[in-house]
DNA sequence: AAATCCACTCGCACACTGTACGAGGACTGT
DNA sequence: ACAGTCCTCGTACAGTGTGCGAGTGGATTT
């Protein structure tokens, strides 16, 4: 017996928007505007409803429920991400240019990190995205599986960098705390590291904003190197 | 003005155990049962109650709420991580050995996925393992920043690799969907990329659960080689 | 022995969530 | 005028985390 047949947004026909007040984009365009202002928790269909003036479940309509809202605004924010063509300027330009756009626009929305890695990216920026990245690891040279292989390496780089850059700044830059009194209360919670006392230390002379951008392209130089390094042998 | 203090539960101290009965090692292994059996959603305070049998109220004597809790329940986990000594087995195997660790540890706990990377890890068993890797990648030659960078750039693949994989796991082998109706979906999100399309056809010929493990392998080997090439100039 | 204290339990209540349901309104084509 | 379709939304239900305050039982102090 064959089972449930997976269900996403982008696998069945949307309305058709024949009203011109309410629709579809307006919906998601109002719900990117409540994740960007107050975070993934600040979303609800009441409050969706009332910023469109409309009824919590008039939005029903238009959407099947709000997992699949959350799909539609994911698929959007993939397409601020730049992909250039790697034929232009080679698949390592392309490639990094790649890593920092989504990096930005991951920053830009931090709610992100609540869905990455958790819902299917199957909507067409994405796609194209996914599509691009793929062109790029080819013109490499990788040919078969090995081409996934480095898209996911790729790719698991880029999120496991910046989830948690994300997560540090919601508690500290847009949090409510104090450097100063975090930075001792950790260092007590490593009382029994020396060396780790000694790293956190060393935190308090530089602007950690700056670090993370230094990281990641320490990170993303290494990554590419070491899948070049595939090709060669 | 100084701001209001970082609190987590790793910085205060814990109510002492008077009760034989209830303890919070005890409610945070029923919730860590929970979390394996129901997933993160599946974790209630009332249920939570229930299952040990108590009022769901009562708990709040032992843990100040319900992300203390996973704070906690979180910590239990990293303590299931093997880190060999560097210094007995070399960095590069030391490292391996961590990452499959990692990758098999949060496979075993699915719903790390959504906690890891949001949740700042001060638990002792968390600062255990880092301050293992710190350790071997010092040994491999970093200094001075570069060890964090190169455990950061570390880890981030292993978590940027798992999660996605958590989340395939979550819909395809316990989900309900049946796997070939899913990739005829799928391939109709595609259509507008023969490359892609071709890549899912390959799907087919492809254990995904050996898929995975080999892409993981490749993306690993890719990372501590190109780590290393940041130390040989 | 009596009184006090404290560790602990928990029922109730509040504000909030997603969304199923079904009654209605508005507009169209016949 | 009637039928049908598109669309709105009030109400309701089952759930959530958790603040509050009353109550209980055992140990400590007077």
């Amino acid at each position: 017996m064959t089972g449930k047949a997976y269900s996403s947004v982008w696998l069945r026909e949307p309305r058709k928007a024949t009203s011109p007040g309410r629709s579809r984009e307006e919906i998601v365009r109002a719900a990117l505007e409540l994740l960007d202002e107050e975070g993934i928790d600040g979303l609800s269909m009441r409050k969706l409803g009332a910023k469109l003036s409309a009824g919590a479940t008039s939005l029903y309509w238009y959407v099947a429920n709000k997992d699949e809202l959350l799909e539609l605004a994911y698929d959007e924010t993939w397409g601020a991400i730049t992909v250039p063509d790697p034929e232009e300027v080679g698949w390592r330009e392309a490639a990094s240019v790649t890593a920092h756009s989504v990096r930005q626009v991951m920053l830009r929305h931090p709610w992100l990190a609540h869905l990455l890695g958790r819902l299917p990216a199957l909507g067409p920026n994405a796609m194209r995205v996914a599509d691009r990245m793929r062109q790029t690891f080819k013109l490499a040279g990788f040919t078969g599986y090995e081409v996934d292989y480095a898209v996911a390496t790729f790719t698991a780089y880029i999120y496991g960098m910046t989830l948690p850059e994300i997560a540090w700044n919601a508690t500290m830059v847009d949090g409510e705390y104090d450097a100063d009194a975090m930075r001792a209360q950790v260092m007590k919670a490593a009382a029994d590291f020396p060396d780790m006392l000694e790293r956190i230390d060393m935190d308090t002379y530089e602007d950690p904003r700056v670090m993370r951008a230094v990281a990641f392209d320490f990170g993303l130089l290494s990554v590419l190197d070491g899948l070049e390094r595939r090709l060669v042998t």
